[in-house]
DNA sequence: TATTGTTATACTCTATAACTATA
DNA sequence: TATAGTTATAGAGTATAACAATA
């Protein structure tokens, strides 16, 4: 107790605050780009710290997800999907296989290619670590009514060019 | 003309596709975070080649801005309000001031500080980089009538915990 | 004692390019 | 010829920790 003083930045153990009072954020405040940063930067530090008992970040989350809901799915169609170059998605699913949630399974239909799928371990962390992603992303919504988050997340797909 | 038929995934050349056809995004879909992320690929992918010409980006941007509204800023403040480390406030107000846009000037109150100013180039290049990004932000947020660009953007400052 | 800026160092993520084996 | 996966390598961006100067 009553340790010594620690100094803390927004990157040292004191989290990101989104306005710092007395700054003028200019044009800042009304770009949708910086907005959609800005809850970036709050949403990611949120996940990284209620995911770590698992060590799954973003990412991870989301391939472990396309890959339970997409069984056989080729390595290199998951990294169209995350965004990433194929070798990124080499990486990935190294980490994911060595935490023993993924494995490469023999494609049948073309002997180049692996089909994706969670092993038992993975289907069965799968599930808690998607209760602790809902936590937060709850957590992170808490401010917003069911209606303004559906709302939302309508918006956000708009912008990013998804098909209606 | 008639080259070669180039090989590209997501990461080389192609733009990222928010929604791969056939693909089941299951509770992606559904998550604000994953709504924010994936606007924010395919924005930052925007942001990158719109600010190529000066070679600007994201929290680039955000420290001009911020450094034109605020003169004299501390370094440390400045890296608080993009909630990155100290050290990495140096690097990035070390290519700022490589670029010529930005320089260090002696802070009166503080002598271990640095009061950070925009250069006269600084002031110059930041209205036509604002313009240029204001045409990206435009561009991601078409889709979008004034009124529902101004509910995102509010939407997403309560998500961010920005003070009301 | 604490803060400011700085440097050294390392880690993560991502990209490009080349390679092999298959198609 | 093109694609799937892999590897090597490099570059950004970020972090932590230590330091000198100053508060």
């Amino acid at each position: 107790m009553a340790a010594t003083t620690r100094r803390r930045t927004a990157a040292e153990g004191e989290h990101f605050d989104p306005q710092v009072p007395g700054i003028d954020y200019g044009v800042l405040d009304r770009l949708v780009g910086y907005g959609v940063r800005r809850a970036q930067l709050a949403i990611h530090e949120d996940f990284i710290a209620a995911l770590a008992p698992w060590n799954i970040t973003p990412p991870r989350f989301s391939a472990l997800v396309v890959i339970a809901r997409n069984p056989g799915l080729k390595l290199s169609l998951l990294a169209q999907i995350l965004g990433i170059a194929r070798s990124g998605g080499v990486l990935l699913v190294d980490a994911l296989q060595e935490m023993g949630y993924v494995e490469r399974r023999a494609s049948e239909a073309d002997r180049r290619a692996w089909g994706l799928g969670l092993t038992e371990a993975g289907r069965r962390e799968l599930k808690a670590i998607t209760a602790a992603v809902s936590a937060h992303d709850r957590r992170m919504s808490r401010m917003l009514d069911e209606a303004e988050k559906a709302q939302l997340v309508g918006l956000l797909k708009r912008v990013a060019g998804v098909p209606i």
